[in-house]
DNA sequence: TCTGGGGTCCTAGGACCC
DNA sequence: TCTGGGGTCCTAGGACCC
């Protein structure tokens, strides 16, 4: 906790919803729902009025269908979210050079670092009030809620009381009786399981949680949790504002429509989606010495094996074929169903001991798969709702259905009014998907973060 | 047509070393 | 004869975040 409200949290409001309802005009004011659009997708972010009908984050995709069958149902335009993200990320960077992203849609600033020494709330005020014009002038008209505290916890509470669309400023010395009477549920880090065991304990408030006897919540969540939770109760915080962040993890799942259960089917997914992983890893300019492949059964159980090399690796061949090993390691749990596959790297450094990769001959001879032959990262998939494209004659617009080798589109921009609907031919020479990416962008994870 | 994807951090036990 | 403890690495699982 410092001695003045210096950290500043930022929250774009029903972000990529509001992109699209930006660059659609025939959805502004409408329910928007952006997420996974197939059978076992969920949602990643409902606009307000979607939200309305009980369409929240991360409910699954049919549900949100059944609530609000009227709402348009996006499949996400990473890109146009990432170009947004980063002009707001460069707003925040102008107060000060001590940002910390959290996501695209959310970020920390230390405002001290900046050189600002006026901590008053007047002052802090007009300068979040400032801060989310500016926000909306470079986005086009994004919003964003700002909450001001003397801590990462404080100012991330305040960004959510002021949502959407606003500012609140908390003073040094509120802290504490300003949280007294929040659900333990508002407070970063406790899920549904902490949540749980705070209620066997009879704590649902933060006033409960101070009333707790430390020996209980140890014996209840472990010495760390305990010691952080009640930390927090009395709005102690000393975490900093970081800037730099390197990654620990790499990695890439499916879940598919329909349950797998031979070996045959999985391992070639297993090898594409090593291939992919390991592509993410030399592009980020590393090497992983740990393996690690992931199953969900369909009853949701999750198993994981992991294979740490005495050597750091990044090549597509060793990384697929120590994956399909350890997909191999747990065929026995095949014919239960595999609802989802994961394949992932970790232990970084920055040089090579491929030499040192070390899997028996035979082993890995019994695990070599044959690779995909080009990569599919850039591959074509067809048409998804939401998805940007250009006519010939009919120019800009976007997609709002498919099926039966036809598209719907609707011919409309940021900067038109509502423009015509037409459908035609998925096969139709005069129709292409827009390239929003820039060219240094990565197309084979868009990541499914939800706000 | 039940429940995503990409991450981080923590815990706990066993191996191994000093 | 016995007993000991700390530290690190690895593995597997779990909770949580956006």
């Amino acid at each position: 906790m410092r001695p003045e409200p210096s950290i500043l949290h930022l929250d774009l409001d029903a972000f990529f919803a509001a992109v699209e309802q930006r660059d659609k005009p025939s959805l502004r004011g409408k329910p928007v729902v952006v997420g996974g659009i197939s059978g076992r997708g969920v949602v990643s972010t409902a606009s307000y009025e979607a939200r309305k009908f009980g369409v929240h984050s991360a409910q699954p995709m049919h549900e949100a269908r059944r609530l609000c069958p009227n709402a348009a149902f996006l499949s996400g335009r990473f890109g146009a979210y990432r170009v947004a993200s980063r002009q707001v990320m460069a707003v925040l960077r102008d107060l000060s050079p001590l940002v910390e992203p959290m996501s695209l849609d959310e970020a920390f600033v230390d405002l001290a670092a900046g050189g600002r020494t006026d901590f008053s709330t007047e002052t802090l005020t007009t300068m979040g009030n400032q801060l989310r014009e500016r926000v909306s002038e470079v986005t086009g008209g994004l919003t964003a809620s700002v909450g001001v505290g003397s801590s990462k916890f404080i100012a991330k509470l305040a960004s959510e009381q002021a949502k959407p669309d606003g500012l609140v400023v908390v003073p040094v010395g509120t802290e504490a009786g300003r949280i007294a009477f929040l659900d333990v549920r508002a407070i970063p880090g406790v899920g549904p399981a902490t949540a749980e065991r705070l209620q066997r304990l009879g704590v649902r408030t933060v006033t409960d949680l101070r009333q707790a006897t430390a020996n209980e919540l140890r014996r209840e969540l472990g010495q760390s949790t305990a010691e952080w939770l009640t930390a927090l109760a009395y709005a102690r915080d000393d975490r900093g504002v970081s800037s730099s962040r390197e990654a620990k993890s790499i990695s890439m799942e499916d879940t598919f429509a329909t349950d797998y259960t031979k070996l045959e089917d999985l391992a070639p997914i297993t090898a594409r989606d090593a291939v992919l992983v390991a592509g993410r890893l030399r592009k980020a300019g590393f090497f992983a010495r740990t393996i690690t492949v992931k199953l969900k059964l369909s009853d949701f159980a999750i198993h994981t094996r992991s294979r740490t090399l005495l050597g750091a690796v990044d090549s597509d061949e060793t990384i697929a074929s120590v994956a399909v090993l350890l997909l191999r390691e747990q065929s026995h749990l095949l014919s239960q169903g595999i609802r989802l596959l994961g394949v992932g790297v970790s232990g970084f450094t920055t040089e090579a001991q491929e030499a040192l990769f070390e899997i028996g001959a035979a082993r890995a001879d019994e695990s070599r798969v044959d690779l995909p032959a080009a990569t599919v990262r850039h591959g074509w998939t067809g048409y998804r709702p939401g998805d940007d494209v250009t006519h010939d004659d009919f120019g800009p617009g976007w997609v709002w259905g498919t099926g039966l080798d036809l598209v719907t589109v609707r011919f409309e921009t940021a900067t038109t009014s509502p423009g015509p609907i037409r459908t035609l031919s998925v096969d139709d020479p005069q129709l292409r998907p827009t390239l929003v990416q820039a060219p240094d962008e990565d197309s084979a994870g868009p990541g499914w973060l939800e706000e």
